[in-house]
DNA sequence: GAGTAAAATGACAGCGTTGTCATTATGATG
DNA sequence: CATCATAATGACAACGCTGTCATTTTACTC
């Protein structure tokens, strides 16, 4: 039988209510109680228990994950860094995969927000940059944290910045770097900010190097290896073919990488390739790419941690508690599908 | 503010024991009382508190799926039917990502289920493959059900079946039935039961066709692209190089396609290949693979619902309860990669 | 229709915590 | 050193449910 707030009170001479203070940090506790009480709690290795709290306290001890993007890699690593960051602070997780493009998307959420009593929401992209989404959960005083593409928080509500501008202009500027002048891009779907973000990064990288993009390298399409495949041949096939390519992702670098190849194009040698993200994929391929890689686990973790802060200061009524935008450059990393 | 139990008993103008009883299916309710509660559940839409019942009861309505495997999508795949059979019967899901070989795993395991209260486990591959894991889980009385690769329970504790045998003969057959003679075999990690029930299905189905199998055409490597690049290149350098693959999965048979293709050989003209899990690899290649599905969500599912039927039972003391070992056979998909 | 066993229902404590409010200790002030 | 404000602590109810055991109702027997 584990221990009870009841047995560390008596094993550190105080009342419950006390420990309850000491577990929840109210502050309120001269150092030496406090250190009693701590010990007691080492010594009985007590964990309150999730249940009574939830029952007795006002709020719960749960938060949401809520996604839904076809990119399994992503979200597991979302998730392992939100369940860290969870434990850390005696938070549970409570997961829920949805479709957004369902129409009652909001509804749903409601919903399940209400039914779970969920004390706050992680939204990752695409449900993170949907504003009707956002506006129901500020409507309905649901607190969230949002992951978020960008280089500057949009409004001043809760939010994790990935600056995918700056890490798509690094690699198209490493591309550059290489002498490279035409340079293709691979497109993802338009609808989500990392898109236009990387392709915002890698209009500006030719600017800085004053050279005007051709319309006809710039390529639109989804996240997939069959965009890349297709698109490649469209690029190949052009009178004057790129040298290089930045694709949107590293699935549609890597289906870039098997079109060239099938097309007798030597890679890098005549084609120089350049993913993003850092997925599995990246190192799958012959050459491995040159990608950009996001710490996301580490994202949404600070995503994280960032929600339980502002949780926790809405409790104590700190309504001059300061929203801080935390910002995260992905890091170029260099491969030998780029390597001249 | 949600209903409760006490307005749900007084509202139905009974006990609210006996809202109790209706929730908890005890079954010693007449049936024109549990009518009226039963309207009366649905008129206040009242849902248990699960907090209050977890606190109460002896039993936690908390699940646990622990994983160690780096297939982002089979993971995906547990995770997404394990909640919606939990969903469904009103329990919560715990995820515990962690790291099989790490040599405390074991306590790590039997720490998390005691301070987490959990109700019972989910062991996924190579998890539910451990013996020392599942003997830890018996010694604590911790309930759980397998997900296992194998056409016949190992023991009388609770699991659900995927028979790769079955399916791996299925593919080969395939293979064989489109005249191939000379037909190799790419396996992923001895370690894993699925790399070795695949195989045996391999060996099976040659002996059905009186084939015997040549040791130069079976070659060891782990579940990756990288193998299925090396391991192609090798056998396309056989003096009498194979006319197919059967791959252990998708992800090696991508790299085995790249890897032929990158030799010029045709596929499936010169060379067809099979894969296997129906991953979405093999639909990003071209041309796409012919692979087995294995309906991992839904075998998650199952395995969930035994599990909490077994639950159920134990609560009820109904020591009867018999273990039924569901058993799943991947289908053959039959895509352009094996097309004559 | 009285007597009995079994089925159905209810009263009430208790699960482990937090919130409220009362009480006690501490420190500052004159 | 008495007085008071404030900080620190404690007593106790309440959260919504289940388990135990007592009570009432029902069904059956002679």
């Amino acid at each position: 039988m584990s221990a009870t707030i009841k047995s560390v009170a008596e094993y550190a001479g105080v009342s419950i209510k006390t420990v309850s203070r000491v577990i929840n940090n109210e502050g309120t506790v001269k150092p030496d109680t406090l250190a009693k009480v701590q010990q007691a709690i080492d010594a009985l290795d007590y964990r309150p228990n999730k249940a009574a709290r939830d029952l007795a306290g006002r709020d719960n001890y749960v938060l949401g994950y809520v996604y839904d993007n076809p990119n399994a890699y992503y979200i597991l690593a979302m998730q392992n860094g939100i369940l860290k960051e969870c434990r850390a602070n005696g938070y549970e997780l409570l997961i829920h995969p949805c479709d957004a493009t369902n129409p009652d998307i909001i509804d749903e959420l409601v919903n399940m927000v209400n039914s779970a009593r969920l004390a706050g929401l992680i939204l990752s992209p695409p449900l993170s940059e949907m504003p009707d989404v956002l506006q129901a959960m500020d409507d309905k005083g649901i607190q969230y944290v949002r992951v978020l593409s960008g280089d500057k928080a949009p409004d001043d509500k809760p939010c994790v910045l990935v600056d995918d501008y700056q890490a798509a202009r690094q690699i198209t500027g490493h591309l550059l770097d290489q002498g490279h002048q035409r340079i293709a891009f691979i497109a993802g779907e338009k609808q989500h900010h990392s898109t236009t973000e990387r392709q915002r990064g890698f209009y500006q990288a030719l600017a800085d190097h004053g050279i005007q993009a051709d319309p006809e390298l710039v390529i639109d399409g989804t996240y997939s290896f069959g965009t890349g495949v297709q698109s490649i041949q469209q690029l190949l096939a052009l009178p004057e073919p790129p040298t290089a390519l930045f694709a949107c992702n590293d699935e549609i670098a890597a289906g870039a990488l098997f079109g060239a190849r099938m097309q007798g194009v030597d890679v890098p040698e005549a084609l120089a390739i350049a993913g993003f993200e850092n997925s599995p994929f990246s190192t799958q391929t012959f050459p491995p790419l040159t990608t950009a890689s996001q710490p996301t686990a580490q994202i949404a973790q600070r995503a994280t941690s960032s929600l339980i802060r502002s949780l926790q200061a809405r409790k104590r009524k700190a309504e001059n508690h300061t929203i801080t935008a935390d910002i995260f450059v992905p890091e170029l990393i260099v491969r030998e599908s780029t390597s001249r």
